[in-house]
DNA sequence: TAAACATGCAGTTTTTTAACTGCATGTCAA
DNA sequence: TTGACATGCAGTTAAAAAACTGCATGTTTA
């Protein structure tokens, strides 16, 4: 999990899975294509993201081609974000209290 | 939305959400309660957390209590998560492309 | 087979982030 | 009003992450 969330952090990394979700099956170089990002640089990020598990790679001869994998995403909503979100009316009590202790003081 | 993948990537503020979720309105001083952290340094996760609107905060005397705001969880969620759950099914189609061309060489 | 291509890997520098030290401010309670 | 308490803020140090340099490996194609 904590793998997903680091790999996540970065917004490099962000728009290159933006981009393997409209195309997948990008290269290296077709992923650098227009931006100022060294090879190298975005080869560390590729590992990141590989290594999160949220882009899978398949060799064609010299060209390594990524796709995009939701499944993580996906898990972090499931295991992680619905925990919060379920909470929805309790955390609006809680902003209540908030208030009316402003409004109180 | 940088802001809230970065205050999520740290595995301490992550805990410190999930306490606040079940103990709202803690203070800093119950916050570090049975860890080894300063208070200076989850005084300053705080403050990355209330940068990201994770977390809302009221005075109360010299205290300070702390709340969690679910509501940027639920925007991630809403604006980027459902973005890559929705083409689940085609992601799964290009896991396939993957497999085919791995069975095939 | 040799040149161009696509990528990987190791090592260094730069930048960012996290943790700590020390002092300051405001609040409560005797 | 004074001492203990709860927290804030500025500055330093330590650790982690990102970007770059240079060279190596394997693949295609002329």
């Amino acid at each position: 999990m904590d793998l997903i969330f680091k790999a996540l952090a970065d917004a490099t990394r962000r728009e290159m899975l933006d981009r393997l979700l409209d195309q997948p099956g990008l290269t290296l170089g077709e992923l650098i294509a227009g931006t100022e990002m060294r090879r190298q640089s975005a080869s560390k990020h590729v590992q990141i993201l590989e290594a999160a598990n949220l882009v899978v790679t398949e060799w064609q001869g010299r060209e390594k081609k990524h796709f995009l994998n939701p499944v993580p995403i996906q898990e972090i909503t499931r295991r992680w974000v619905d925990k919060y979100s379920e909470t929805r009316a309790e955390a609006v009590l809680n902003l209540r209290q908030v208030l009316e202790v402003r409004s109180s003081t």
